[in-house]
DNA sequence: GCACCTGGTGATTTATCTTG
DNA sequence: CAAGATAAATCACCAGGTGC
């Protein structure tokens, strides 16, 4: 790649940081898992087969960063189709922001904060549901320390912030996808005829949608959280473009059903 | 451009399924 | 229910890509 752009390897990989936020090995390891993910909600191959499709030739090296970048093994998010259950977040239902949010936390702490702000979107037709995590890193891996779900553009509060320095994701899908998060691919449909072997697997594969399709992310951080100090983030959400990085960790099922169940409001 | 850390490999272990 | 087969996860090591 560094040949193609006439740069030295080093320059290259400097100026691909500075674009996308990842070096050139990892962006790839971060398209291969995203491939992966679209393929374990939507078909019924086999992780091995998975594994070699999104180029690993080592299932053992596929396993660990799967389960290392998304939060939970290959076969569970494949059992858990394609979300990461509520019940793993500690899910605690309308408890913000006049009940028109729900926000919780992985992992018990000692002192805790909120983090306040105001969410909106930059393009218009855009009034969904969105995801907002808080990472211990720039770009997010494994489930997030703690989160909030708001139903639309509007306040939103996480609360039980443990202290330390976060960075904050958020990312919403347009309705019409069919699913929520991170995934991008079609809602269990194009990818079940999918077939062991053979070329018709390969062609199903690279008719797969662009990662970043229909994805609005926003990103704010580091927000540094001390005991007792609440703190202000606004979040604007805006298209994903083809140079971020694919969201890896398994958000939770954000389609209306899945909404109401745990207490939301249809947005409107 | 060098040192070191990350990611890939493959062996081994564990989990799950099948069959008798 | 046990044994064998198969799939998936874990682990230690090493090469090369990345950070400085």
């Amino acid at each position: 790649m560094a040949r193609t752009a006439m740069y030295s390897k080093f320059h290259f990989t400097r100026i691909f940081q500075r674009v996308t936020g990842l070096t050139p090995g990892r962006f790839l390891s971060a398209v291969r898992l995203e491939k992966a993910k679209q393929l374990l909600a939507a078909t019924q191959l086999m992780v091995t087969d998975i594994s070699h499709l999104v180029g690993y030739s080592s299932v053992g090296t596929f396993s660990s960063r799967f389960t290392y970048n998304v939060g939970m093994s290959p076969t569970l998010y494949r059992r858990f189709g394609g979300f990461l259950p509520w019940s793993a977040l500690d899910s605690r239902p309308a408890i913000a922001e006049a009940g028109r949010a729900s926000s919780g936390r992985a992992a018990p702490g000692r002192s805790r904060t909120v983090i306040r702000g105001n969410l909106s979107y930059t393009e218009p037709g855009w009034d969904g549901p969105a995801f907002i995590g808080l990472f211990g890193e720039l770009v997010p891996r494994g489930q997030p320390v703690a989160w909030s779900v708001v139903d639309g553009p509007g306040p939103y509060a996480i609360e039980d912030v443990p202290e330390g320095v976060w960075h904050l994701m958020a990312c919403a899908q347009q309705h019409d996808q069919g699913r929520a998060g991170a995934h991008g691919g079609p809602a269990n449909g194009a990818g079940r005829s999918a077939h062991r072997g053979g070329h018709a697997m390969f062609h199903e594969v690279r008719s797969w949608p662009p990662h970043h399709q229909g994805l609005s992310v926003a990103a704010e951080g580091p927000i540094v959280v001390r005991p007792g100090l609440g703190r202000l983030a606004d979040v604007r959400m805006r298209p994903m473009t083809l140079l971020d990085p694919p969201i890896l960790p398994a958000l939770p099922d954000m389609r209306p059903g899945a909404l109401l169940a745990q207490g939301f409001r249809p947005a409107g």
